[in-house]
DNA sequence: CACGTCGATGTAATCGATTCCAGGCGCGAT
DNA sequence: ATCGCGCCTGGAATCGATTACATCGACGTG
């Protein structure tokens, strides 16, 4: 590949009339500009991104580190952020986490080798010593999604509290009163809070929350199903269940449909997490949805500032209940519901 | 962030010795080693990648251009890849070209001005020069599921032909007569070879695929409920539609749904990819399914092969027919092949 | 004893950019 | 005519690594 030299061989001037003519400085000829940009052009020269960034401390590329590639919420989410971060100039590199935080580990490492300019990272556990050293350090940092208590860092998340309220609300209409709820794993935040959330909504209702109510999954398919099956091998076994995350409501439907049952007849079934399919599951899913485009980008302008020398705050934004038929039938409100997401 | 001039200083040796120690040179004591390592250790460096990959002109990294990352079976795709390139010491940087050749553009001369060391491309388009410049210009590339023709470059993706013939079968044997398809872009391979398979399949049952059977589609989910209302409207309609994939499938169900029509008993659906939500649908979709992870895989090693030197092969993997409940009811066949999809 | 060999180490060049600094030139003011 | 000031320009340092080459000492051998 031509070089920075070539160029300035081929049009006759010094390197350092290249690189002004290049990051457009002030003062270059009228003349050495066009003889410069001949060259560029005769020769096919693209500057190297590595030099530059050696020279220069800055990559203008941010890390996104996320739980799981194969969960539709953070394939949304990536994308939002790789949207946002090309309008501002900035490139994006994705590490799949698989909700391991030995992967987590190796791609933070990964990208601090890189010296990627700023760190996204959705983290799947309470935080590794080389994520924390990272932090302190100094390095550009913000939590999406979920986040790790304690550590002085941005957060941008959407909160489901009301949804959730909503949600309870709903199935109590419906007539429902045992209720259960296949948690996350208990050292994400998101894993947490879900649960808390819904004891307290029911609490409102003078309702409790049994332990054999509560499964313990790990935001993946696989602990849905192994945990509803468990749910429905209880004498008495719930009447609607709660997945933390839109993968885990997908193993409740395996397990519920694996017996022969059928939902919401035989038990409802609701989620977190909104995802195109489930309109189109059978039954179509009651979820509460993420603005979640609105966070990825949102989570960008945050890490962008910071980067750039200015605050970079916090953000919390609503998530919303999408009312559908997996809880039951509200012949009055379902079908406006579900034609306004078609 | 430590140099490994401070690590020298810090050790009492050379930058050279310090190099040697960290990438195992034999001719380094015992005794200077031990010291390189315990200063590598106080001190919390780390190499940094940007300088070590201007002086060796190697990144270790692979750059994968897909046309989606919001397909499902793109995102798997990625996942494969990023997973061998893992295991073969490399990282990837996913560009997402969203189907807009101008976006593919964008990422490949980003990639290329980042040196990435090959390319992974599912090309949207026929090629543009800057692709086809790269390839002249001896950049390690692959083509993956799509490729351009008369571009010599590696091939790795799934033959759809037989399984394309199975599913005709299936439909035949259901008494199927009028099939129609919804296509993608004819500038893609895949766009134009699915339907030409699919024209052979009928003609061997002495089936025509008229115009008005053929559906121009882009991909997305948006372009397959465009065409299924036409085909919807036209004085006799199909009654299968084969959608090329898996997003315009979810479209035309969509648009079946909206006319209050019912899948398969009004009209049948099948589709190109299969994705781990069409065992949830209503009704469970026939698909077409394709070896994805093997795909992925075997692109990268074709790739790194190309990179470390080694010839890099083309590789043809074959796709089968999945039958489920979409096209209608085939009682001897059909609980079989469902239950071991769960 | 002299010489060649080999292992361990350091010095310095290099990769391709950016940028500080100094110098040359033209021009207006004194 | 001289001076000073801007504008352009080029030389050279620099970023943090790798690596060719030189050096030096120890050791074995003829």
């Amino acid at each position: 590949m031509a070089s920075i030299k070539d160029v300035a061989a081929e049009a006759g001037v010094s390197v350092a009339t290249v690189s002004r003519v290049l990051n457009d400085h002030p003062s270059v000829s009228a003349e050495a500009r066009t003889r410069v940009l001949a060259a560029v052009e005769t020769l096919g020269y693209r500057p190297n991104a590595v030099a530059r960034s050696l020279r220069t401390d800055q990559t203008h590329t941010l890390g996104l580190v996320i739980s799981d590639v194969l969960n539709p919420y953070f394939t949304e989410l990536a994308r939002s952020v790789e949207e946002e971060a090309r309008a501002l100039g900035y490139s994006v590199i994705i590490g799949n986490a698989d909700e391991r935080p030995d992967l987590q580990d190796h791609h933070v490492r990964n990208l601090l080798d890189r010296r990627i300019d700023g760190l996204l990272v959705s983290p799947t556990d309470g935080g590794s010593p080389l994520m924390l050293d990272a932090v302190r350090a100094g390095t550009p940092m913000v939590f999406v999604d979920r986040w790790i208590p304690g550590v002085d860092v941005p957060v941008v998340r959407a909160d489901g509290q009301t949804a959730v309220r909503d949600l309870v609300a709903h199935l109590h209409g419906l007539g429902h009163r045992r209720l259960a709820i296949i948690a996350g794993p208990a050292a994400t935040t998101t894993g947490r809070e879900r649960v808390e959330a819904f004891r307290e909504a029911l609490a409102a209702y003078g309702l409790e929350l049994p332990d054999a109510y509560t499964g313990q999954g790990d935001f993946q398919a696989e602990s849905g199903r192994r945990v509803t099956e468990g749910f429905l091998d209880l004498p008495e076994p719930p009447e609607v269940v709660f997945a933390a995350d839109n993968l885990m409501a997908l193993g409740a439907l395996d397990a519920v449909r694996a017996r022969g049952l059928r939902v919401p007849d035989d038990i409802a079934l609701a989620a977190f997490d909104d995802i195109r399919w489930f309109v189109h599951t059978d039954p179509p899913i009651t979820a509460i949805a993420q603005p979640t485009g609105d966070l990825g980008r949102a989570a960008v302008r945050a890490l962008v500032d910071r980067i750039e020398g200015r605050p970079g705050e916090s953000v919390t934004l609503p998530a919303r209940l999408v009312v559908r038929r997996s809880c039951g039938e509200n012949p009055a409100e379902t079908p406006v519901t579900n034609r306004s997401q078609s």
